[in-house]
DNA sequence: AACGAATGGTTACAATTGAAACTATATCCC
DNA sequence: GGGATATAGTTTCAATTGTAACCATTCGTT
């Protein structure tokens, strides 16, 4: 079936061959291999796509500082995030780590059995509502976490250190409007 | 078991019961719940922290979108990159496309599978180099480009009404520079 | 007190994703 | 020409994640 059936498609003339480069930098001077669609022709040009540059910017980011406590601690995205909410907030119960970490309760029930099995943290039950789970870091989550966190705040800071502190300060800014949006947007549609 | 674990970690007096608010405000009068930690004790604030943010914010844009075209048209957010990317450039290979997304090409191939079922997308391979495919769109999957697109700018537009255009600008700017920022540090990582 | 509804949390199962192995073709080098 | 090596793409298997169902307990109502 490998006759004929190719021809339809590979029609454009000397597009088959060349490409070295991995990037296909824009200018090259040639630039024939986009003959067939105008720039602006087509509306939407991902990489200028907003959703899509802020997942691939997350997602990088997150990658990178999460190999790093993963190789290091064994711990992962979400198994950290309940530490970093549990130091500053000892004693919550599951469904408020939840909230404080933008998880599902699923997902905290996971890691938390994690953690449980990593003796990183404690669970009590509440005596008034034997429901209610109360969790904490234990001594060995709590030295974890002091190492761990600076770590953290490093990425961070390297990252941000792209920026003056003006950008920095109007970066802070400008996600907390768009997360409200966001969140609004979300709302609307649920309404 | 119910019998006497509990005691050590309910320790807090008037720390089990009370809360009846999801949100927790901050300088709500009493402030008995986080008394074992002073805010400022714990280095890191998740709230704070901007890999965190961003990932939150990019999740919530992103599945705001894709539910949208999951439930408009049957596209997962992989197939709708690479319809994106094949309007404007026809005639890509796999790992062209897969350059192109930000996605491997695993994905890439899984994707185009889906899009080659549901024929919204052509499927051909080189005269020189029979490894490799050509995709394009089929006039199906450029009908429904054209209208998942509108729909795709619309979100993004709706997005940034929450900025000034001067603030739109800047948030461009910043992701590039953040975006530049976090590969390099990738590459430092792996070099 | 007793029944139905709500809440906290876990479990089970399906769908998605990631990593490695694999097939097929092409290139390099002798 | 003929083996080693690289590249394009797919498949396979394991791990992660999402969704729904599920206990146990508590709350609200009568």
């Amino acid at each position: 079936m490998t006759g004929s059936k190719e021809k339809d498609l590979a029609a454009a003339p000397g597009t088959s061959r060349a490409q070295k480069d991995a990037t296909v930098a824009p200018g090259t001077g040639r630039a024939q291999k986009d003959a067939a669609v105008e720039p602006g022709d087509s509306p939407l040009h991902l990489d200028r796509f907003i959703p899509y540059r802020l997942s691939v910017l997350s997602n990088t980011i997150s990658m990178l500082i999460a190999s790093a406590y993963e190789r290091e601690f064994g711990l992962s995205i979400p198994q950290w995030r309940i530490m970093a909410v549990l130091a500053r907030y000892p004693d919550l119960s599951a469904v408020e780590v939840a909230e404080r970490t933008a998880m599902d309760k699923v997902a905290v029930s996971r890691a938390v059995q994690g953690l449980l099995s990593s003796k990183r943290v404690l669970r009590a039950y509440d005596k008034g509502d034997r429901r209610r789970s109360i969790l904490r870091l234990s001594a060995a989550g709590q030295a974890v976490y002091t190492r761990v966190s600076p770590m953290a705040l490093r990425y961070e800071q390297e990252l941000l250190s792209a920026l003056s502190p003006a950008d920095q300060r109007t970066l802070d800014r400008l996600l907390t409007r768009l997360m409200d949006q966001a969140q609004s947007m979300q709302a609307s549609r649920d309404s």
